[in-house]
DNA sequence: ATAATTTCCGATAACCTTACCGGCAACGCT
DNA sequence: AGCGTTGCCGGTAAGGTTATCGGAAATTAT
């Protein structure tokens, strides 16, 4: 590591001070024009760049956002994409940290970027953070936080999400068009916001309808497609055989799928299925399966407009919830009239 | 965003200097205990917290690795887990920037970081990045850099990658075993190192048993199964029709997929079909789809401990190259024997 | 009692940059 | 000639931390 050129460099090498450098390089009205062309032609030369440390201490701002996700898997990956377009656009730089899906984790990552690497915090929770003490931390010390997809609800701050409820209705009203009587749903983790909230859209529309729900078609499991392999195949197998599934995300359709092929049952005749993401790979299997597509791109992207909104002072912002709007695509596995 | 607590903010209340302070935290040997106790209670009270800016201001060193890859699809997040797993554990923070194949935004973000931002950088290029400029760059400056997955041959850097080579032949071995004779291969874009050497292993192996490589079994085409698909179709609608095809990603391995399905081929009796990565998704399709493993995560782990290794002074580092073996895991899509 | 040592602590510089204040010289004006 | 104005630049402090040096006080040795 060389030693990087700095403005005192090029202060001593003009014999002038400093001050004067700093000055030229940025254009100030009180340098003579020749300084400035002597300062410039040097910095050019000895490839000067600002050590944005020394600025960072200097202004108390590092021009970082910190992002604390739980994975990166294809929806999460989808929306740092779109943070990242934005905030790089906007001159951010963009630091993500993964918990692993893990309490311990999200919280060691937390206080290493509250050391003052960011100036504010990005943040989706982990499956299994139940407490928050980490992220009132965060706000304790009135730095700038955003909550998106997996957002906590009793702590105030921009939130950027789903329609999850909204989703879950979309694809209860369409399994009941379709003429399925028996509609279970495969949920996640029991305290995960979005999973209850795609349920509670599930619930609404079955009673709209005048359609008991069975408690037995009811399934908390993990995030992961072997789970709802094992989940789907009691359910099959059960006196109640319900006769179409809904999964909370496109992983466990996947793993419901194999089970109900595994049992010889045809989708959507005997079975219908419906997905939660619209992952490319939804309309790559046999048959292609239905999903609720979440515009992870644009949740991202409006997730990092909050950010700097909020960067920039805008009052009022606490409080904001910006609810985006999820559509079904409608494919095979669901689609029987 | 509030003051942080300083060491002068604890000076100034017990009335000594922040010289003192800053010995007692660090628990040097010519304090008094009961100034030590003092201070550690006060800055305990105060919830103090160093400045890290102000530390890697005076160490010229940050603890953070600027991690640069092209995007974040299953392979590349899966090895930038790795990295994290490790790098966090020896006291790294990981700042990952995705360049989105754009040979512009490799840029942008390399110089970014390059600001006295990071210490040492992990590196994959994008399939966009023919000059490396930008790269050399880095090494001018004499900042530790590492290479992964997409290298550089002509820099001289610790690389850790896959054998490449290996996993073409591994995939063409077992095909030419299974008794295929017209065996395809869907490549990357031309300019992709780890595209061109899974082809250099499916042709030595095809040479190696006497198969004639057609010229027109070859064909390069984007990392996307929307191309494969296309480029399939063209394949089986050729005169010469291949009885195998040996795709380098499993995204094109299912394109490929759609596009004999669609034919109304089947898999393995009229048509094999073997991919690379060996993502959860293969095994989930029907036919399960043989693909060869490049143990990402390893890979990831394997990166990150030759950094931590380069930081810490390990001279002769500069050409190491760490090469991982990849395995096939044969499925039904191939196997007919 | 004096010298020598040890124990403890403070002041300063350094890392790099910019904001702020003040100063010097040249110029024009009365 | 004396004044104020303008143009240009330098010095200093600040941001937070630690290494280094040096010094005062307390303790031990002679």
């Amino acid at each position: 590591m060389e030693k990087q050129t700095t403005i005192k460099d090029i202060a001593i090498a003009l014999n002038i001070s400093t001050s004067t450098v700093s000055r030229a390089l940025r254009d100030a009205p009180d340098v003579k024009a020749e300084t400035k062309a002597a300062v410039k032609a040097l910095s050019d030369k000895l490839d000067y760049q600002p050590n944005r440390l020394a600025l960072s201490l200097l202004n108390r701002q590092t021009n970082t956002i910190g992002v604390i996700i739980p994975n990166l898997d294809y929806v999460l990956a989808t929306m740092v994409k779109g943070i990242d377009e934005v905030a790089l656009e906007a001159g951010y730089t963009v630091m993500v940290c993964q918990s692993d899906e893990s309490y311990g984790r999200e919280i060691v990552n937390t206080k290493r970027l509250l050391d003052s690497l960011v100036d504010g915090f990005i943040v989706s929770v982990s499956s299994e953070t139940k407490i928050f003490e980490h992220i009132k931390k965060i706000q304790d010390k009135k730095i700038p936080l955003v909550l998106f997809d997996r957002i906590v609800n009793n702590i105030a701050a921009p939130k950027i999400r789903l329609d999850n409820i909204d989703g879950g209705v979309q694809a209860t009203e369409h399994l009941i068009d379709q003429g399925y009587k028996k509609i279970a749903i495969l949920a996640g983790p029991e305290n995960l916001n979005i999973s209850n909230k795609r349920m509670e859209g599930y619930l609404q529309t079955l009673k709209a309808h005048g359609l008991r729900a069975d408690k037995g078609h009811t399934i908390h499991c993990d995030f992961n497609q072997q789970y709802a392999y094992e989940a789907t195949k009691e359910l099959l197998a059960s006196k109640n055989r319900p006769d179409a599934i809904f999964t909370i995300s496109d992983r466990m359709a996947i793993g419901a799928m194999l089970a109900i092929k595994e049992k010889g049952l045809s989708m959507p005749h005997d079975i219908g299925l419906v997905g939660f993401n619209n992952e490319p790979i939804v309309s790559l299997v046999t048959p292609a399966i239905s999903s609720v597509e979440m515009y992870a791109f644009e949740i991202g992207k409006a997730t990092a407009r909050a950010y700097i909104e909020m960067m920039s002072g805008a009052a009022g912002m606490s409080d904001q919830e910006i609810i985006i709007k999820p559509k079904l695509f409608i494919r095979a596995s669901s689609k029987r009239r």
